[in-house]
Order: C-alpha cells, then sequence, then structure tokens
DNA sequence: AATACTTTTTAATATATTTTATAAAGTAGT
DNA sequence: ACTACTTTATAAAATATATTAAAAAGTATT
C-alpha cells in the first residue's frame, strides 16, 4: 500500500499514527523550509530533543531525509542540519488545458526530473481521455527510470469549477456520482488531487512566488479572461463549494459591453487579456500611427494581448493608454477586494502581468481614489516572479498540499 | 498569576505545557458542545481512554467540570458526560457605543449573572474612560459577590479600525507606540482583548447564533452604516492589519450620493439605514398617503429606519417598496461577495434585519441576476435569529475565542 | 429471558517519552 | 589563550502514556 495513501493512513492507530502523523509532519516542513535541525523539530512538534532525534534517525534509515552539514551556530555548538533526499520521493505534475496536456515528474527538492513533455488532447469522452492522460505519463515515467514505488502521487491543475474535496469537476468531464478524481485514481493507482487552474496557481504562488510567507495574499491571473486565487489566514481558500474567486463575473458598469457569461459589464469584460484585445481592435480602426496598425491589418493571425504589451515596452502610445485603460478596470476590482479582505499582497500573473509597470501603476493609482488610505498603505501589488511554468509548479503544489496537509 | 493569561502558559515547559494545552482543549470544547465523554475526548486529543480519563479527574479536581450523567449510549454501556461547572468561571462582558457602555457577566454556560447593565460613557481622554470603565465593572462585580480570582477576563467590543492582534484602535483613543488593550490591562490585572463591533458579533453569531456549524459565513450588519465579518475556513477573518470587511464603502454606482467616507456612490448610500431614512424623507416630500407621512411631518423626533420597518409590517405600501429598493441595493454587495467568497449561509443582523421577508426577498430576487446560478443555489439568506442581546454577547465571545484558541 | 455483541471504565502491564545529567562543540569577552 | 557561557547531542534514569485485558453496563436479536 502508498505510504502516502489516506488507506494507508486510517489503516494505523493510536501510537503508530501518532508516529507516523509526526514523521509527516516534518517532512512537510522539510518540503517549505529546506533544511531544518533536530532542535528546530523539538520546538515546532513539541517534542524532547531525544525524541526529536530518534525520529529524524528513523527518518534517514527509511531513506526519505538525509544531514546536510552542520548549520549556523546561535551562540553555541554547531547544530547539524537535515533535509529532503532528492531521489526519495517524486511528484508527478499534470497541467491540463482544454487542447494540450503538460506533465512533468518533480523530485524531493521541487526541481524537474526531465523537461516538461507537451501532448495534444482532446476533452472527449472522460475514459478515453484518462487513458491518454495516463499513457503519456507511462512514457514520461519510463524514460525516467524511476522507480514507481517512489511516486508519491500525481497533482492535477484543469479548467472548470471544481470542488477538489471531492475531486468533481461539475464544468469539464461530469458524471453524476462518479467524481472524476475517482476514476483517475483508479487507473493510476496512487493518491490523485485535481484542482482549479487558478486555485493551483494560486498555491504555487504562495509556496514558490511573490506571495511565498504572507498570510493573506490575493492572486490575480490574468490572461484571455479574469481569475483570483485567494490566500487567507495563510491557506487556500476554497469557499463552501470550492467555487470562491469567481471575481471576474462581477458587474462593474451597467452600461458595459456582454460577457460570455451572458450577463452584463462583468469586469472580465472591461479587464482582461480579452478586452485588451477588443479596445485595442476598437482603436485600430481609426488609428494608424500606432505600431499595431500593421499587425491588425495585414498579419493573417489575430492580434494578441502579447503583441500589445510587446509594442508598449517599445514605446508606443496606443498600446501603453490602452492597457492603462485596463489597468483602471482592473484597479476599480482590485480596490473592492482590498476593502473586504485587506490583504498583505496582490500578486498579478497571467499574460497582462507580462505589462509591468504599464499595469501596475493605473491600479495603484485608481487604489488611490476608491481605497481608504490605511487599507491602501497595508497593501502591495507585485507582478509574479514565476514564468510560464507556474502552471505545472501549481499541480505538484496541488498533490504536495493535499497529501501533506491533511494531517 | 491569572490561569488564563498567556503569561502563565509561557511559564511552562514540556509535559506541563502539554497538559495544560491539554486541558485548555478539553474546556474549548466543553465551550463549543457543551457535553462530552471520556471517548470523545480521546478521538479528539488522539490520547488514549485511560489518559482522558486522568485529565478528566484533574479537571474535576480542579473544579472546571463537573459529571452531567449518563449520555446516550450508542451500542454499548452509557458513557459518563462531562460539562463546564457553571460557577467555575466567569468573563466579563463590555459592549462599547460612543455614547453607552453596556457591562454583563457571564458564566462557564455563557448565561448572563445579572442583567447588563448600561452607563452613560463620553469618549474623551483614554485615561479617564478607562477608570470610569473599570469602576462601572467593579461595581457590577461588588454586586454580584463572585470571586475575583474565578475571572477569565474581559472581551470588549467597540468601534472603530481595530487591530485586535495587537490590541490597538486606531480610530478611537489613539496613542502611539501604546496599545489600547495595554493600559486596559494594567487597569484590570487580567485578560482584555478588544474587537471591532462588526467583528465581535459576527464571532457571536458564529458561536450562538445563524451561522453555527458553518464554516463559511458571512454576517451583514446593517444598522445606521453597513458593515460585513466573515467566517472564513471556520475562523473569523481579520486581513492582514485586522481591516477586513471594510464593505460598506465599496463604490457601487459612480453617479451615486456623497457617502460621509467622503467617495460617491458606496454601497452604504443605497444599502443601509440611513439610505432608507434618506429615501424615505425623498419620497415623503411628495406623497401623502403613506402611514409615516405624518410622523415625517409632525413628529419631533426624525425618522427612524424601525418606523418605516413597522409601517411595512403594517402594509404600508411606500414602506415595503422602499425597503425592497434597499434590498436591491444590498443585493447587488451580497452577489458580489458570493461570487468571491462562496459563502455557505449569509446572515443578516442589524435594524434591517426586523424587515424579515421584506429585505430577504429583493436580496435573493438580485441574486438570479447577478450570480452564476451554482453559487447562488448553495447559498442560503436568513435573518439573525440572535435580539439586540448580540452586541454583549459577542463581547464575551472575544474573550473566549482569544483565550481558548491561542493553543 | 437468554445470548451474542457493543461500548465504557479501569487496573495491570508494557512501552514510549521526557527529564536529567553529562560530554562535546561552539561563541564571546578578557 | 583562557574563562565563562551557549547550544547541541545522547546515555541513563524517571516518568508518562499507551496497550492489553477484564469487568461493568449497555443494546439487539432470538
Amino acid at each position: 500500500m502508498n505510504y502516502w495513501d489516506t488507506e494507508y493512513m486510517s489503516s494505523l492507530s493510536g501510537l503508530e499514527l501518532k508516529t507516523f502523523l509526526n514523521k509527516k509532519r516534518m517532512i512537510k516542513y522539510l518540503y517549505r523550509q529546506g533544511m531544518l535541525s533536530s532542535a528546530d523539530f523539538s520546538n515546532i512538534l513539541k517534542i524532547s530533543a531525544p525524541k526529536s532525534n530518534a525520529y529524524i534517525q528513523e527518518l534517514i534509515d527509511e531513506g526519505f531525509i538525509e544531514n546536510k552539514g552542520k548549520g549556523e551556530s546561535i551562540g553555541g555548538r554547531k547544530p547539524n542540519t537535515y533535509g529532503l533526499k532528492k531521489n526519495s520521493v517524486y511528484i508527478i505534475g499534470i497541467d491540463m488545458g482544454l487542447k494540450f496536456l503538460r506533465i512533468a515528474l518533480f523530485n524531493a527538492a521541487m526541481q524537474k526530473v526531465n523537461d516538461v513533455q507537451l501532448s495534444a488532447i482532446s476533452f472527449n469522452e472522460r475514459g478515453t481521455l484518462i487513458d491518454e492522460i495516463y499513457k503519456h505519463t507511462q512514457k514520461l515515467l519510463t524514460k525516467s527510470k524511476i522507480d514507481k514505488d517512489k511516486i508519491m502521487g500525481v497533482g492535477i491543475n484543469m479548467p472548470g469549477l471544481i470542488d477538489s474535496k471531492n475531486g468533481i469537476n461539475y464544468t469539464y468531464l461530469y458524471e453524476q456520482d462518479a467524481p472524476l478524481v475517482d476514476a483517475i485514481t483508479k487507473k493510476f493507482k496512487c493518491p490523485v488531487f485535481i484542482e482549479n487552474d487558478t486555485k493551483a496557481r494560486t498555491l504555487a504562488e504562495m509556496r514558490y512566488g511573490a506571495a511565498k510567507g504572507y498570510d493573506n495574499a490575493l492572486v490575480l491571473q490574468i490572461d484571455w479572461g479574469l481569475g483570483l486565487g485567494m490566500i487567507l489566514n495563510g491557506k487556500l481558500y476554497k469557499g463552501n463549494s470550492g467555487f470562491a474567486g469567481e471575481f471576474g463575473h462581477i458587474p462593474i458598469n451597467n452600461k458595459g459591453v456582454l460577457c460570455n457569461c451572458g450577463k452584463i459589464g462583468c469586469i472580465e469584460t472591461m479587464a482582461s487579456g480579452q478586452a485588451l484585445v477588443r479596445l485595442a481592435c476598437e482603436a485600430l480602426e481609426h488609428n494608424t500611427n500606432s505600431k499595431l496598425s500593421s499587425i491588425y491589418k495585414h498579419r493573417k493571425e489575430p492580434l494578441m494581448p502579447t503583441d500589445i504589451i510587446s509594442a508598449a515596452h517599445l514605446g508606443d502610445q496606443l498600446s501603453v493608454t490602452l492597457i492603462n485603460n485596463v489597468g483602471e478596470a482592473l484597479g476599480q476590482g482590485v480596490a473592492n477586494l482590498i476593502q473586504i479582505l485587506n490583504p498583505e499582497i496582490v500578486v498579478l500573473g497571467g499574460v497582462l502581468a507580462k505589462a509591468k509597470d504599464y499595469i501596475t501603476t493605473p491600479i495603484e493609482h485608481t487604489l488611490y481614489k476608491y481605497c481608504l488610505p490605511k487599507l491602501r498603505e497595508d497593501t502591495r501589488i507585485v507582478i509574479s516572479p514565476l514564468s510560464d511554468e507556474i502552471g505545472i509548479i501549481g499541480s505538484a503544489t496541488v498533490l504536495l498540499e493535499n497529501i501533506l496537509e491533511n494531517n
């Protein structure tokens, strides 16, 4: 039976369970902090120093951790520090889009073992899609030559309204009374967790990105649409049914444009990649001075948000203005979120984050207008430092959070 | 030294601390659940049955709990159940307004020992106000004849932007580098906690009101202004600086009325007691059919929200319409909150909650327009069952949460 | 009413953990 | 370089806790 499976845990009782949970917590803290000493564990877990050393010895014997040498002294003998053995456990991360699948294998240091493997898929029938995913994963696993027993589990990051607790995706591949995650687990025979893409990216941002170390952070994912992930009280906030963060579809303009969702003037229609392109196309009907003009009129492929952002960075005035307008709309939404949630940091991710200052400046400017000063002063707006890798890192993080957090 | 003081706790180490924390957790669960058996504690605290019984015996010997008789059998021998001794500990709750102070003494069953004591105060100089509060509290304490050693501490519920973690009120009685709570603690010589009034009421709603048992609940306090308290992941959400929930001042109408806060079209200008009165006064300039007309024209005291709500319950059409309008504005705000936070329940408190169906119906109606169906279906809108006592219950709850939650 | 099966309680036993004490390995000041 | 004071590591002793087992007190079924 898999060491990381909830079934294994529930087979334990009394003292066995207590020991297992303590050792799991130690592994959790090593994932978070990298390296810790026996005294650290003693303090964190509130156990005595000899007991802490005993657990460490067991984890070494089991091959999970290793001595990483002496740490810094804080006024006495230097402590031995311990960290996870890179090749002790591996995580499969799957970043699913509607047309492509990206799979990667991570070691215990959260480094990719191989390059990300990209495969085309089609969202048709559930069974065949799961078979496809499994096949692609096996291919990667074979290539890596890693022992199957060392796989901790699979984290999957996909679009849709997802109830990650019960493993149900209400938007895609839905079947009544048959959670998607159960079907996948049956195929993979190891722990599997699914999470909504924006929430998975938020987890990545919390552990490895700009939101690291903050207890209350908002992560805005601004691609073609507009997504919101929230870290509240140090945890990813999912809401009651798991659907929290449907921020793109709150209305800010009752005389606005019709949104895909059927409503009028959603913030997504004003503050998103699609909004930027729409505004650009409208402007380019009359404006011929812009660097975008030739792309718009002569290129076969339609105008994309990246075109406008690149042009802005090259000094194109129209592009700068358009991004500014989008930023102001976004700023209104962010102001509302700040008033309600009083976060410490707001992280901008997705394509529009590539606009850097061109997008943060109008947002910050708008906050002056709509936020209480005390709240505005306590909030920082930053651009995500994570590259396009955020999706695949997010998927691996989904697994880690679920495995390690459920004590 | 006070048993409930953090100083006492930090004086303990190793096993003493572990025992203390376990026993405190037992008391916490008894506060929440009323009565529990030894087996329950064994499961909750993950300790063995004999150990659980040993702790229970210690708590009995120390006078905190007592045997409450046999519980229901679930297929075997009936368990002994234990509960808090009513007269073992007491809590002082102080509900502060800007002009009045309400003090009450609660026993371990959260019942008031005496009637609430009402006193007039003035928010002038910090020192004299604290002296006044102390004097009034001593009066109540003397009357009750309760041993001072049995006081667990003081919970205070007051208006303002409050950082409850550090005990600072930025709006009232603020002094740089001298947290308000420190000054009060020095006077009272026992644990003291302060919390913003809306958040204190939300705590009361979470433990003893409509939000009891829900992990994700929103509490709207609709009096003269509009306040929001949030229970997220089972805990009161305070935000980074403690100012979360400034919901009243997010704009919903850019061509609206000027708000006290200096901005235009805040939701509070459309959805609150003051909004209801303003709309009523505007309408009554032309309308003479309404039951409110005579009050408006002839009564010395100005029109109040309760006048309009009473009239509505008596069938006054204008009043019903006005409340409906306020409800629709509120509904827009609630819709935004639901989209972002996906709560299980939204509780309406404050004067406007007295309008009952007249206010919930337009809110629910508006949700159809602005919410994703899946989110709307998963959210219930209810009226708070707690009466005007919610403020004073909230203040006592502030103390309990802070004492019992900081393990 | 008798039987088989539960759960609770608790005494005795076995095991685990903490505490204490000591050695080892540092820092900081003189 | 020496002394005084840290912190870390670990063996031995003392203590705490869990497990086991058996008795007590129920329920459910026949």
